[in-house]
DNA sequence: AAGTATATACGAATAACTTCGTAGTTGCAA
DNA sequence: TTGCAACTACGAAGTTATTCGTATATACTT
């Protein structure tokens, strides 16, 4: 079980791992600068940490060390997504989903998927 | 317009503000001090900071300050989650809808606002 | 009027995170 | 085999946010 909220760096560096797999630290420094600016040896410290929390393991049998996510998309987003919840909704998760859809450019189908779900949900619920 | 982001410290003090409406820093300590200790001088000091930040403003008439929220609940939100959105599920708000969704206990009332407001959207995408 | 409680202001310590310079190592290419 | 490129390790500076001690002013109570 992993509880510990990643940072904001921790987590731009995440979803680079999520999304491209393991990588080595150069690797994802060239994404992260796609979107801004870091220096090399930046990206290498956090990651350095990120291994002493055990947010990612590493391989480090050849000299470049490659880095896996060591915690998955869907735990630490629910993690994250109730700790939002709490401090900028009061709680209130449908609050948050009602701005959420409010503002979004959902398409037709995603409403649908979201339909299912709350008909799904609600045939829990009797 | 005010974009500015809210710290944590903050968002909790402008929480207190929305709830209750224009209050001493008095008032708003012993509210923090519900859930977690909090010293008044520190509460007073980020009262400050956000008076500078224009989060909040202040009638200095009487010797006990009373600040008011300068930000609106609803835009605070929406900066939040928008930003919380693109730093959390990669821009997806459906995602993020369908994990809220998953693990809240919305009652049967609030899936009902929410199917009224997914039938809305629909309606205007035709 | 004196003493106590309650305000604000402000500077500085602490803490958490980010950033980067520098040193040292290893591999590769001329 | 020398020199350059790319890597890790590490310490320390920089940044932002939080916390609180202390000074000072104002009101209330007896």
């Amino acid at each position: 079980m992993q509880s510990n909220k990643p940072t904001e760096s921790e987590l731009q560096i995440l979803q680079i791992l999520w999304e491209f797999g393991p990588s080595s630290v150069r690797y994802v420094n060239d994404k992260l600068n796609d979107t801004r600016e870091v220096g090399y040896t930046t990206t290498l410290k956090i990651m350095q940490i990120m291994s002493d929390k055990d947010l990612v393991s590493r391989d480090t049998t050849q000299r470049t060390h490659i880095y896996s996510s060591h915690v998955s998309e869907d735990h630490t987003q629910q993690n994250l997504l109730s700790s939002f919840i709490n401090s900028a909704f009061r709680g209130s998760a449908t609050k948050l989903v009602m701005q959420a859809l409010g503002t979004d450019k959902a398409t037709t189908e995603e409403l649908q998927e979201i339909k299912d779900l709350i008909a799904k949900i609600e045939k829990t619920k009797s």
